[in-house]
DNA sequence: GTTGATGGTAAGTAAGTACTTACTTTTAAT
DNA sequence: ATTAAAAGTAAGTACTTACTTACCATCAAC
């Protein structure tokens, strides 16, 4: 029932068009329940979510949902399962690859947190379900989070590795900052989409954000010898201690 | 801390034994079954728990339950309410306000974060409730956000803000560094609670985690001269000497 | 020992719930 | 035009859910 690689070929319908009488053909049903239920048990959680809400929601009888899956398990099974297969890190794997041949580790945390950032807040409503899943210690989360969080982190890990065998940066073990700059990142994923949507504690632009969580990260972990290259958004002056004219936010 | 030492001294009521036939007294009563229900619906959310679970677990009659409680929400309502109240900052605020006032950067921080990683591990059941009721977007969630998040965000902001002006920290905005380091706690205690209870990513103390962490913030929000006092894996060479001021840099 | 308040229960009820059955309509290829 | 498969539905079924009702049990104080 779990894995059964649901996303098959699309064997070459000949067609898919909307078919005037709004019926659709099968493959095109079937995405579209799975695409409606996955924002109602992002937003209600799988329990909280019945097969009536999803069939109205889409338009049908609750009786051809159950005709596309055998039951609501199964449903949710194939969202997720879609979801994770997907390969999510398509677009990141270039910036962040082409950083990483050009040995710009400022280049390879920000592209880093910036895709991670673009992710989350493009795909909200797989943030809250994958929130839901782990929570209701669904089973085939354990298989997302093998295939991208920990692939995510370890990638992290080497990457740090390896350049604290360069000398770049201090010793510390390399998991430590890991966690530490993907909790950056993360928890302000959760915050802006979950505890603070109206972003009065902090309002701040995705880009900016990774660059600032960068910088945060490198300096804390760089060598003594210090830090900054491409960096800083305030100018630095000679001595200016603090004259913050920007506007803080309270 | 005020986590309701569960056998609390009911008012003045005569006297509370356990009362041979196994009967209880409402207040009693009433406290056992909150506590119950608050473990079930950490584990298993609101929605997915139900009132005849909570009754037997407390090994009385789905009646009783809703003599004390009128509705479902209203049991839900007096979990959040117990523990949003209370001050759960208590011994937080102890050890920190010491190392403020001794302007102890280090100590603030490292207090800061171990208290809260202490908070979290012990208090696993109320981190998950907190996050079920914050995706079912309860009401009362708002309430404890305002409490506790919110305070504590602003509570390092302000301090920030305060080291900034004093020449110890360099210019960022202080929520963006609050924001990073209040994730890298969290994240970490979401990890080891929700994601990754095996701690097969990376297995590490509370106690440690926190240094670690405030090592990574503090260098990273430091003013370019530089800071290590406690920081130890690496060892200070003389040529973190030479470079003492600031060198300029772009 | 009666009383009256309180702790407690067994057995409901009405409204859901996931899932089925038995049937009709549409489509597209013969 | 015929036909068979696929898309669709209305109206179930068996069971669960939050919440009630009507009644019993225990205990402390007269």
């Amino acid at each position: 029932m779990r894995f059964e690689l649901s996303k098959q070929v699309i064997p070459n319908t000949t067609e898919t068009a909307p078919l005037a009488s709004g019926r659709m053909v099968g493959e095109e049903r079937r995405r579209q329940i799975t695409r409606i239920a996955m924002k109602l048990f992002s937003q209600r959680g799988f329990r909280g979510t019945t097969t009536k809400e999803i069939a109205q929601a889409a338009g049908i009888s609750e009786a051809m949902v159950f005709r596309h899956f055998a039951t609501k398990d199964e449903l949710y099974a194939a969202i997720l399962d879609d979801k994770a297969c997907a390969g999510e890190m398509a677009e990141m794997c270039d910036a962040v690859a082409e950083a990483v041949a050009r040995g710009d580790d400022r280049a390879v945390f920000q592209s880093l947190a910036s895709a991670m950032l673009q992710h989350h807040e493009r795909d909200q409503d797989f943030l809250r379900l994958l929130l839901y899943s782990a929570l209701e210690g669904h089973k085939l989360f354990a298989m997302f989070q093998d295939k991208n969080v920990r692939e995510t982190a370890q990638f992290i890990c080497t990457y740090i590795r390896e350049r604290q065998k360069a000398g770049a940066l201090r010793e510390l073990e390399p998991m430590v900052a890991g966690r530490a700059f993907i909790g950056m990142i993360v928890y302000h994923s959760l915050v802006t989409t979950l505890f603070d949507k109206s972003r009065s504690l902090l309002d701040i632009e995705n880009e900016r954000a990774a660059h600032e969580f960068t910088e945060i990260l490198l300096k804390g972990i760089s060598k003594a010898t210090t830090p900054a290259r491409a960096a800083s958004t305030t100018k630095q002056r000679a001595q200016s201690v603090a004259h913050s004219k920007k506007k803080q936010t309270k």
